[in-house]
DNA sequence: TCCTGTGAAACGGTTCACAGCC
DNA sequence: GGCTGTGAACCGTTTCACAGGA
């Protein structure tokens, strides 16, 4: 099983200000198999499950149990040498670590298709994103509604980050002006961007983590690994 | 720079059915760099550029010289020592080895928002993907059009799939179907998946390449990042 | 001199294997 | 006996450093 790479570039490391013990640097893959993890633990309970194995949570996510193991020890001993781990507790410790015990404000910059496919994207919110502000700089859509939503002008973009306490940016915006826009968020405050512009953003000088949603360059990598080597036909 | 991993899960390594010398595998994140380095060179073509260094190339990708070097030497010589690399040439180079010489069929099953916003989303097309036919299962959408495409029964999925010829499927569906639409997809013959659900799909019995875009995953891990280390405030 | 192409070293993530606890 | 937690071995990727051609 190939897994290819890509999208989530983060700050530098933690580097605490005080001399702490620095936290152990968690990979990326670490991260997204601590997501995958947690959705298998959520079907696990649903289906009335108590208790898990690391090998049964690697089971269809496509790992192994002793990568499940040395993840979780990154971040603890969750389990019980004999039986496994607890589903509700091991989802809770997961939850933490992802920071879905907080709900997160977002601001979605750019009323168009794709802002509209998010906006309504029923996952994000049962997860703890709630979009709480749209701009874009169309005037013909500033003004309208979507739910409860107000499209407001892109210009109020920086007061908007301030006074809705605005944590995470998402830029469903033209590739032209998704850095502008990036700067922009950051220097107003945004804790993490999440950009859907076939464009990567240069870091902006204030370095905050940056979600990359390339879907060109899926698609690329996509016919990449159907050329070489996909099924013959 | 973190850099979270993905996504795209692909068919095991060539195994060429002859006994050529078997293609070296090329990681993941080197094909994502091919992807960005051919974006970069056509903005540079742009502007007006005919000769690039790899360390230019790095540049604003956030990677170095070397690694460009690395990178392209996986698939031949394409520069000029003491010159640096032909803007034209290596963007035709990078197009090939992406598989982009040519157009790729595409078929879009589900008619929702996600749909709508893919559908209209410009770079596909002009990268070469052409979105040639749509299913949906919801009766009211069947028989309505999106441009000149037809939104058909997910029934006729599979006829569509051999009668139009489709290289690649993009499941915009409900997480609880997503499954069992990609392995009938793969039944009929798609060599190549992108599943928009947010959930992770067991591989079908024919292996073909999956590029898996999970947004929710996305954004944990972006939460994840600015709990640890992100912006204190 | 400048910049590529590439072996070799360094690094980091995954797999292995087993000690330790239930 | 079963399963976790973890040091050690392994392996792939990135970085280094330099030989060699324009």
């Amino acid at each position: 099983m190939t897994d290819f790479t890509s999208h989530l570039t983060g700050p530098l490391p933690p580097a605490h200000p005080q001399g702490f013990a620095v936290a152990k640097r968690i990979s990326a893959s670490t991260i997204r198999r601590l997501s995958f993890y947690l959705r298998s633990l959520e079907r696990l309970r649903a289906r009335g499950a108590t208790t898990v194995s690391s090998e049964q949570l690697a089971e269809d996510g496509g790992t192994t149990g002793a990568q499940v193991r040395k993840d979780l020890s990154q971040f603890g001993s969750f389990g019980k040498r004999g039986t496994g781990y607890d589903v509700g507790a091991l989802s809770e410790h997961l939850r933490g670590i992802l920071g879905l015990h907080r709900r997160w404000r977002v601001l979605l910059v750019g009323a168009g298709r794709i802002g509209a496919a998010l906006f309504e994207y029923p996952n994000f919110s049962q997860r703890g994103y709630d979009c709480v502000a749209i701009v874009d700089n169309d005037p013909d859509k500033v003004g309208r509604r979507w739910g409860t939503i107000p499209i407001q002008s892109a210009d109020r973009m920086e007061c908007i980050i301030e006074a809705e306490d605005i944590d995470l940016v998402i830029l469903a915006v033209p590739g032209e002006v998704a850095q502008s826009v990036a700067e922009r968020a950051v220097s107003a405050g945004a804790l993490g961007l999440m950009n859907f512009a076939p464009t990567q953003l240069r870091r902006p000088a204030t370095d905050v983590p940056v979600a990359e949603v390339n879907l060109v360059m899926e698609l690329e990598a996509l016919s990449f690994a159907i050329m070489r080597g996909g099924r013959p036909a």
